[in-house]
DNA sequence: CATAAATAATGAGTCATACTCAGTAAAACT
DNA sequence: AGTTTTACTGAGTATGACTCATTATTTATG
């Protein structure tokens, strides 16, 4: 039974992999002891070592292991077929909400990447994470929704970078998510518009024309 | 000679503080010994732990003095009564460059936040080079160049956010700061002019009117 | 200026803990 | 059933943060 075998090491490795995060995430890296996670995991401390060869790296498997089951999550979150106007807001909705339920694994990513000395190094299923955005992305400048003018990577760090400083505002201030971070951060998503008022809803369209015209009215009056 | 006294002891404290800065720096945290920074101060081992109680402890001086002198940095790089959308560009400069340089130190700063399973608190050292962004906008909201109506943490988080992702997209795939990325980010800044078009520049606020007669008409044209 | 008291510095020693490895158990083959 | 291979164990080692008895230096006092 080569497969139950198989499967029997898999829950082990697997079980390691919980009680580490758990662990990490209860008292951080350093407050976290090998032999701690060891008993956790029901085996002996020189079990987790045939899993994982240092602390570090089974800090690096916790890691790829939360960014991983976001992606999968993030995927889940979006409505095929949607706007991008649409997906963009069920994303960051998601990537929001995430952030802040598992906050503590989130601040311990940076330490996945940097090794002593070693520069900061991209982890590859952040990267992966981050194809989920790219994608709705791409998929609007290909319809002509949004301008193609600005570098991809720019629009993401604003994303990404915007939503984890709100996710950190939040806890640290110990305030419940806030859907206004989402609607500030997608108003100004607006200008990556090609036209800039579109909306499907042409009763909102027709309204946000208006607000644009009245903007502008207030200018040239100053002239 | 109780004068003399007293600046040996905080040349000796400070020795110690530069000596772990540059450790830190070059080899992370944890890959740096106590008795390294010793050495490196001219210091036997046990003094360290006269000025700074733990590793942490010297780990959280180096991150605030890091901050302080960002404060100060960016206080400096402003010129007096700019306008607020030209010192918003002086900071964001400053900031992102800033980052850059000392990335090493920046990225150090998370583990500054948490001790052991504690919640992450907020530094007050960053606290106070916030204050520079916030007195920026304050004063354009004061003046009503600025709407009031998004807060101004909300903004801060988009501004700081995103000049650090894309500091570590910078710093990671090691290109050199790249000012299209303060170049989007304050054009994504015009959402929150009261009137968005609104320009020292006479001459480009009419072409900027024009342009979004452009962009109302070619939506108009939809209906 | 000598001496005592107070303060600062030292580094060998302690201790916690990440990691190893020789020995044992279990599984897989023959 | 026996042999080989693979997995597991936990006592033991090595490392590095931190302590503290001792020594050196500075300050206070007569």
């Amino acid at each position: 039974m080569a497969d139950t075998q198989r499967q029997r090491l898999e829950a082990r490795e697997e079980a390691i992999l919980i009680a580490a995060t758990t662990l990490f995430g209860e008292s951080g890296v350093d407050g976290t002891r090998m032999a701690e996670i060891a008993k956790r995991a029901a085996v002996a401390e020189g079990t987790v070592y045939l899993y994982y060869k240092t602390k570090h790296d089974l800090l690096e498997a916790v890691v790829d292991r939360f960014w991983r089951e976001l992606t999968a999550g993030a995927r889940q979150a979006l409505t095929p077929n949607e706007t991008v106007s649409t997906q963009l807001r069920e994303l960051a909705t998601y990537h929001l909400t995430s952030l802040i339920d598992d906050f503590k694994i989130v601040d311990i990513t940076s330490r996945a990447r940097q090794w002593h000395g070693k520069p900061s190094r991209e982890l590859p299923q952040i990267r992966e994470y981050v194809r989920v955005f790219d994608d709705i992305i791409q998929r609007g400048i290909n319809s002509g929704e949004l301008e193609a003018s600005t570098p991809i990577w720019q629009i993401r760090d604003v994303f990404y970078g915007t939503l984890e400083h709100s996710a950190r505002t939040l806890v640290i201030r110990n305030h419940p998510i806030d859907m206004g971070v989402i609607d500030n951060l997608l108003g100004l998503f607006d200008q990556y518009r090609v036209v800039s008022l579109h909306d499907t809803n042409e009763q909102a369209s027709k309204q946000a024309v208006l607000r644009a015209l009245e903007k502008i009215e207030k200018q040239v009056s100053r002239w």
